[in-house]
DNA sequence: TTGTAGGCGTTATCAC
DNA sequence: GTGATAACGCCTACAA
């Protein structure tokens, strides 16, 4: 490979010199080959060969063509934490098959919670933003909807004028509880992720479930609400425990916490299926059978979970991802603020079953 | 949100018109805020809001100050693939905690093999490429390396001059069928990924293994062929069969493959886990049981498979993404073709046991 | 603390 | 089929 000497680096121009044409020229050569005697295009690779000249800068392009070949995404975590969830892992893939096809870059742009340093989605080369699944007020998700360029949400926020892709939060959530009430249970306790954005773990009242920055959680947690108080079932009765960690340690030390706020509860529902392995974790440890003795729900459909028998409900994460990607590409973005809901599928699985009495 | 109206865009231009002042001051309000009166800064800002100026456009500000803020990734599949291969999701892990750290965006350059179309790598806007797993001869690794941009490599191909995070595949490779060996196996089929950049499935024979264009696999191959030899075992008798997808139901039909070519066999090599858990499928399917009618050994290490009890060797592959990062970003990337070789540990699980007889 | 002005490398437009 | 010219939007010496 050519490494470029001392000599400063050859440039469209600087090529058009050498060879005593035109910079338009030189331009045709690599991006309207027709428009060009092929002698003279001949010459012009050849001497961009031998001037080791790579090609039109494509920030230059970029800035003269004002396309970015490029669509940002947005997280509500660090870009790493992104391919340790299995369900935004199943996301980006349905995104990215999008982008392939449309031959358009992903760039994961670096936003990191805590510092909140615009920076990134102010400087990112993008013709668009993908949101995935944000708090209501994010200010980096503020930062891009500011810029000119078009935005997809995916799951939440609901902001008005932008597209958004996401489910029926509220009525999957009743769904899964109405499962749990049919088989006769009625003391439950929830493990739920966060619901606002400052790290905080611990028991939630009704205050903060009702202000939950995260909508998703908000109505899946208000589903679950529905579905007991529908059955007789005080709702402020339920504990209800927070984690700011979406993993499955978090999984576990909720699922003890919630079982000292109250040790006689004969199911566990959590509001993603990471958790709920961790909750099914942390049972065993404790000897407890599940679900003889407790049983355990969660939320996704993740591959893993369901695989393991988990009760669960499964949202299309790739189709998401899918959706997400073709409402961008969309020339007739214009009409804005469309709106996809994907529909979700009860799975019942092995980890739900009557209590015992 | 303030979308702007029918008057073309704001730019720091016309904001410096608006306000009367020059347009360094107005880019100073935005990159050195501290070169400025808080008034006239306060001042500047309010009327970027009132006129909806998004603050500098990242490409222009790229074009002028020769950096992109984002490094972008190669593969040898499309985009998507890169979420559905457990190892590369590892390997994408580690390179964002280091792209995270340095607050450096992660660009996936879309580059679908088959159609040799550069434009997208000649076309990235990035400082720099990480190449994961690409053949010899990739044309898309040929065009990154040509711009005049820092390049990773892991894995492979073998570049002279260019970085390279890799491991000692052919020692690991050896060490895995030197268990074999001494469990006692003899007649063993090895099931490996693709060998070449063009779709084709079938047996190997020793040219192809030599002249294998990913070299991950030709090494692999060599030290199975080393230890084997080293046993007495005769190499050309061994069936080797390649498969170009790398997915479980390539591994399954390899599978089946091999135990065609020699029935009597008493143990499977696959090159990749994926592939073994697919090949463990196929013999499960055919009332064989694993280990004692038939041994299986991957490599990887992917988290599900050790989990599930397979005998592999585990690379660390979120490290590779690591040190692939930590090389992009060290300032000290003039100093060129380092190379970078990590550890793998051998896993002893439950699907090797000694052949029956 | 603020302003002047040149140039980053390219492509679109229009003329020849 | 080829060339001249004018942006694209910004940064940064340098000068005031």
């Amino acid at each position: 490979m050519e490494r470029h000497g001392s000599r400063p680096p050859a440039t469209l121009a600087s090529l058009a010199a050498e060879l005593g044409v035109s910079r338009t020229t030189v331009s045709n050569a690599y991006n309207r080959p027709d428009q060009l005697s092929p002698r003279l295009r001949a010459r012009v690779m050849e001497a961009a060969r031998r001037l080791g000249y790579p090609g039109p800068d494509p920030v230059a392009r970029s800035l003269r063509t004002r396309t970015a070949g490029a669509i940002g995404l947005l997280l509500a975590e660090q870009v790493s934490y992104a391919f340790r969830d299995p369900a935004a892992v199943a996301f980006l893939e349905g995104l990215a098959l999008e982008c392939d096809s449309a031959r358009v870059g992903l760039l994961l742009v670096p936003a990191t919670p805590g510092s909140d340093d615009i920076a990134a989605v102010s400087g990112a080369a993008v013709d668009g933003f993908v949101a995935y699944s944000m708090p209501d007020d994010d200010p980096y998700l503020t930062a891009a909807l500011g810029r000119p360029v078009p935005a997809v949400i995916c799951d939440q926020p609901f902001v008005p004028g932008v597209d958004l892709v996401g489910i029926d939060d509220r009525a999957a959530s009743r769904q899964m509880a109405d499962h749990l009430v049919r088989l006769g249970h009625r003391r439950v306790g929830v493990v739920c992720m966060r619901l606002g954005r400052v790290n905080r773990d611990g028991p939630v009242d009704l205050v903060r479930q009702e202000n939950a920055r995260y909508h998703v959680q908000r109505h899946r947690l208000a589903g679950l609400r529905q579905a007991f108080e529908a059955a007789g079932v005080a709702w402020d009765r339920i504990p209800v425990v927070e984690r700011f960690d979406h993993t499955e340690d978090s999984g576990a030390s909720a699922a003890a916490e919630v079982l000292a706020l109250d040790p006689g509860i004969t199911a566990v529902i959590a509001t993603s299926d990471v958790l709920a392995v961790g909750v099914i974790r942390e049972l065993v440890r404790r000897q407890q059978r599940v679900p003889q003795d407790v049983s355990v729900i969660g939320f996704d459909g993740i591959a893993s979970a369901v695989e393991a028998g988990l009760t669960t409900m499964e949202q299309p994460v790739t189709d998401k991802g899918r959706h997400a990607g073709r409402l961008m590409m969309d020339p007739a973005r214009s009409a804005q603020g469309r709106r996809i809901t994907l529909p979700t599928t009860f799975v019942p699985g092995r980890t739900t079953a009557a209590p015992r009495h």
